[in-house]
DNA sequence: TTCGATTTGTTCGTATGTATT
DNA sequence: TAATACATACGAACAAATCGA
């Protein structure tokens, strides 16, 4: 609450902006504000931070951007959520290939404990053996199973996560996350390949041995680039495609 | 030049910024300043639309985000290239599994007039059966075929490209469009499918008739959303993958 | 319904810093 | 060195949306 605290304390020379966008990321990686619920104002944070307003807005414009806050006139500056619809597709990118979209109904398959596997431990940043919870889950687009997703978290992160929360759910896995771990995936990188997919998933999808599938696998990152999710994607392109389409759902 | 230009012919309601943005677009689109040239400074602009000089840096801003223009500090603004580096990369998606990234060698391996086909004609915005030209394109990766790209783009838009100036080239097809008829490729939209590739492209791409590989259907904007090429390309995805990564390459 | 307080959105202007030429 | 151009930062005023009294 002193005066130039942020002018002071900045000597890594970042613009005061910067400063200001790191300080609210770092206010929202330690949870201060919760997902769906307001940040400070503007004017408020100004005085916080002994800054203009114009700085304020500055760091927050970048943070809207990245889709991790999200700006409504006359309320306030709110902790994107991943039960938005705005950010629900920023996530999930397959489409019919007749053009519709539509959010997937998911059936889980199998929750386990386990160990970190070779190319697991490294994708999450954490040691070979390391303990990990392991769940298949079946995605369906329009009643008929489409994609199967395998998912490796570290158990570290979810603490007391069984099979009955992650099946009793509401909403989307990562809303699963960030409501009841604080763990709020920002972002994902996505590996795509095309592939002949194991029997075992073939037969989930519904395709016979021979037929191709489109293998994804993700990483999904929090705050400071941490990766918290691992998964592999197997998608049945038979009536479905990934949609890769930067800007068209943006404003212009 | 006179004054109030902008606010008076601003009949859509629209932020002052939004009409400066789509008058720099407008200047763009009709080739006022060329690929890799300056446009004017931004305290000119001022002057021009006769706005402040912080609605002409918002205007901006959106192009640069959109990676339309380019700032350099102490230099100007700039039209962007397609042959950035840093653009480059916004359209070339595949990179190695052991994560090297890397550009294409290319060899032209056909290149003929036709008509427009179904599917073809919609993606393209022109009537069935309008002229096109049609190219097959081999993209060399470590010295080894990867991807074979299919290239369709009306006709009318390339009056006097032939065989010879496609395969003479110096950089990339998207420079290519650019630089000799003022098409400047700002958006891509991609559709990811696995398939098995017709025995003519297997062949080219080295993989037996039963190796999966991967489909991208790609429709190429130019300013204002109008399609100025179609391009299915076929990636042998037995080393290397299709990278979708939001953020990572962005300033963070 | 109206009104007022609050909050973000837009626009203006100014000053100063930093990079380039 | 000087001029130019973008980058940062500050402040002010008003518009537009929201919400509760």
């Amino acid at each position: 609450m002193m005066a130039d605290t942020l002018a002071a304390g900045n000597l890594t020379l970042n613009p005061l902006y910067k400063e200001v966008k790191i300080r609210i990321t770092r206010g929202l990686a330690a949870g201060e504000w919760k997902p769906g619920g307001a940040i400070p104002s503007e004017t408020r944070l100004a005085k916080q931070f002994n800054v203009s307003i114009g700085t304020i807005r500055k760091a927050i414009d970048e943070l809207v951007a990245e889709k991790i806050l999200l700006r409504q006139q006359g309320r306030g500056t709110f902790v994107a959520t991943h039960s938005d619809d705005r950010t629900l597709f920023y996530f999930f990118h397959i489409v019919g290939k007749d053009g519709g979209r539509e959010l997937p109904v998911t059936e889980l398959l199998s929750f386990r404990k386990g160990r970190a596997e070779a190319g697991e431990d490294v994708r999450l940043g954490m040691p070979r053996g390391g303990r990990i919870l392991r769940v298949e889950n079946l995605l369906k687009l329009e009643g008929k199973p489409v994609i199967l997703d395998e998912i490796v978290v570290p158990a570290v992160l979810f603490p007391d996560l069984d099979q009955e929360t992650f099946g009793g759910r509401a909403g989307t896995i990562y809303g699963l996350y960030q409501a009841r771990y604080d763990i709020n995936v920002i972002r994902i990188s996505e590996r795509l390949s095309a592939a002949i997919a194991p029997p075992k998933v073939a037969a989930l999808l519904g395709i016979t041995a021979s037929v191709p599938a489109l293998k994804i696998k993700r990483v999904a990152y929090t705050y400071d680039d941490t990766p918290v999710e691992y998964r592999v994607s197997w998608v049945n392109t038979g009536n479905h495609e990934y949609l890769s389409d930067l800007w068209k759902n943006e404003a212009r």
